[in-house]
DNA sequence: GTTCCTGCAAATCCTTTGCAAGTTC
DNA sequence: GAACTTGCAAAGGATTTGCAGGAAC
């Protein structure tokens, strides 16, 4: 079992835990763990069902309420589509955005500087301040076109 | 009462009602009306209270299922944000995207050929066939950031 | 008369919250 | 021991569905 997953995550948790005033707890290390160690783009319930695996007491509630410290501490971010969200690392990662594809659900994440360009003059143009985008590209992936 | 709004559209649903063995109804026709009178960018809850207004005895539920006969006849577009959806108008309307003020809601409409472009060419290395796409630019507008 | 519509209430789905019991500091 | 966390059950909000009665064709 690698033992070095997402040590630097770990750290920024407990630093962010310490400077909140919040206290660790087994379940909290545990989630972040599963969370680090797994594919790209789970929902809540995929990653439920994968800390369930080897915490079988982890309640649903926490997962939901890890979830949104990890955000809050940088860890991890919230990628809102049709239906229901999921969640991907976000530390010390570049800027994307996503393709979905319709018919098998997998996410295929493309960045362009020269769209964020655009957005931002087109912002410029409107006086709006940017905090935040959301740039889903949805249709079918190249494995599903195949078929 | 300004009689002319929307008579092109009122034709498009009558004729999309005969195509699919439907049934045209009072309700269907003052959901329409108030939609196509009202400002860009509803709520099914803004859109319930205006019809409320005029008709009193319209149910909830049959505006949900209008707007969804009208996303089907071409005529309205569903715009799914954070939360709940919003619905515009789409017959003859160029296709667009959204700037929303996280202070005052306001949603404000852009339109970008250079960032469809770079899209079409992005997803053709990806080989991926779009079907539609979301862009949502948060932050907040003009007005608000002079307060 | 048959088929479609409507409104209500109930059901769904995802997510959040209240609370009593258990942990961490 | 004070303050924070947890898991359950219940509550929430947006949307959909079942159904009996009412309208359109």
């Amino acid at each position: 079992m690698a033992q070095e997953v997402g040590r630097e995550e770990r750290d920024v948790l407990a630093a962010y835990l310490v400077k909140h005033h919040l206290k660790r707890s087994d379940q909290r290390e545990a989630i972040l763990d599963v969370f680090l160690r797994s594919e790209r783009h789970l929902s809540v319930d995929d990653l439920f069902h994968l800390v369930r695996k080897k915490h079988p007491d982890v309640g649903r509630t926490t997962v939901y309420r890890t979830l949104k410290l990890l955000q809050a501490a940088g860890l991890a971010s919230e990628l809102q589509l049709e239906g229901q969200s999921r969640f991907e690392r976000e530390y010390k990662r570049q800027h994307h955005d996503h393709f979905i594809c319709r018919s098998c659900g997998d996410i295929i994440e493309f960045s362009s500087a020269e769209i964020e360009r655009l957005q931002d003059e087109i912002a410029a143009k409107f006086n709006f301040a940017i905090e935040g985008h959301r740039h889903q590209i949805f249709g079918r992936c190249a494995k599903c076109r195949q078929r």
